[in-house]
DNA sequence: ATATAAAAAGACCTAAATATCTTTTAATAT
DNA sequence: ATATTAAAAGATATTTAGGTCTTTTTATAT
């Protein structure tokens, strides 16, 4: 549903939340290491968000990325529009080219519950609400002995 | 979410139950043409639902596709397992190894809800139940003016 | 100013999904 | 038996997603 270069996004974006500071940033190598992603992969996805101010960074000794205020306020489907777009939520499950309410396919109306809350669901939790939930616990690092 | 594949799959396999019977049987061109989609292409993979035996075959003159008693029976879901396997119902959302209702991601409880959901949907509608659905008036042919 | 460290940018590579074209196999009607 | 028709099978091409490597730019500390 989500691509591997979203997912690496919200992964990325969320350690990154957690970690940083103004004065302590990640360099995207120990992002990539840490989170077991391909470095220069996850480089490129993470200088797309830098361009849409998503997220922060600064070159240099002592520079990496970050993240402000203001980014930690960002919605998921935010990140999701910029690094996937957003047709998933509007296209149909049967990839029929008019389908919709009013002359839906034979799995709109079940389709749409799901595809709506899912909507929802990015449309409201911010980066922040997902840093926190990594700060009460949740898993986040992948484990180390297993391998995609 | 679905390969497109798995769309073509599910779209020809109700073509089939909603135009065939066991005397008229529908060739691979008039499937393709009628739903537009690449005929060679959908050939492979209505190839394959005849080898799991989820849509029936014969060669020939007065030959093509067509769907038996059983056939109308089977669950999306089984379609979706031939054509793409089951994994996005069991995978993690944000792509981690050794996530679990125990040991969950940040958007693990969010996910659940959504995969949850539609797996029930794909594991209790049919093929006849979708037949239905397009006898009852919903779309399934597409409009003749729009292109992929 | 210079060296250095780190991201940005660019070029390139690989694998998987999607699509096309050609040849073979197997039913059927004559 | 033979010709014909249609699916099966095989080979190949294209596109997109995913990934790697190299060079350039820019911020910082010395």
């Amino acid at each position: 549903m989500l691509s591997k270069s979203c997912v690496y996004a919200l992964r990325a974006i969320v350690y990154v939340g957690h970690n940083s500071s103004e004065n302590h940033k990640i360099g995207i190598k120990e992002i990539g290491e840490e989170l077991d992603l391909p470095v220069h992969f996850l480089s490129k996805i993470l200088q797309s968000l830098v361009k849409h101010n998503i997220l922060q960074s600064t070159k240099g000794p002592h520079g990496g990325f970050y993240i402000n205020e203001v980014s930690g306020k960002i919605k998921l489907l935010r990140i999701i529009e910029v690094v996937d777009g957003l047709s998933f939520f509007h296209k149909c499950g049967l990839g029929m080219h008019e389908c919709s309410d009013t002359h839906p396919c034979p799995l709109h109306d079940d389709f749409i519950v799901f595809r709506e809350g899912l909507y929802k669901i990015f449309a409201t939790k911010t980066i922040n609400d997902l840093v926190k939930k990594v700060e009460d616990g949740n898993a986040f690092i992948q484990n180390l002995n297993t391998k995609n």
